[in-house]
DNA sequence: GCCAACGTTGGC
DNA sequence: GCCAACGTTGGC
């Protein structure tokens, strides 16, 4: 099993939404590495849960990958801000995953609370100027962030 | 709204 | 295949 961060603005899609849809599928990733990875996740991986761009940017959350890579619907509409003219059927560019509601956090898990944490200083998503919105965590780093956030794991 | 970091594009 | 220009991300 492996563990998952990724992240989303939550005025373009929030925590509290998925809670509310009960899952939803991961579209418009358009970054090739943090696509690998999602095609590396499989069905039961959990994922932290991450608000970027916001207030009070930070993990919120665990979701699990509830459905495995497949072909991202949105690169074919040519009206979707996804759309991509140079991925066809027989070769699609982009893939995607479906992400469930699992568990929210008893309180947030802040980027400086993140940064004080000795055990997460390697974390690819505290290097500066680390942009990709799906990156892999190790076992130990998801156990340190959901004590963080008051569940257990 | 600024700006640093970084991926992508395209001319050569 | 190099690299400058450009666009995007995301914290502050």
């Amino acid at each position: 099993m492996h563990h998952w961060l990724m992240k989303s603005e939550p005025d373009e899609f929030s925590f509290q939404e998925l809670e509310r849809k009960g899952q939803e599928p991961w579209t418009g990733v358009r970054n090739y590495q943090a696509r690998n990875f999602m095609r590396a996740a499989k069905v039961g991986d959990l994922v932290l849960f991450y608000h970027s761009n916001c207030e009070e940017p930070g993990i919120v959350g665990v979701a699990r990958i509830s459905k495995e890579a497949f072909d991202d619907p949105t690169q074919f509409e040519p009206k979707s801000d996804y759309y991509d003219a140079k991925s066809t059927k027989d070769d699609p560019r982009w893939s995607c995953v479906e992400v469930s509601f699992h568990q929210a956090f008893k309180r947030l898990v802040s980027l400086p609370d993140l940064r004080a944490c000795a055990a997460l200083k390697d974390m690819l998503i505290l290097r500066p100027g680390n942009r990709l919105s799906v990156t892999p965590v190790t076992a130990a780093e998801f156990k340190a962030i959901a004590g963080l956030g008051g569940i257990r794991k």
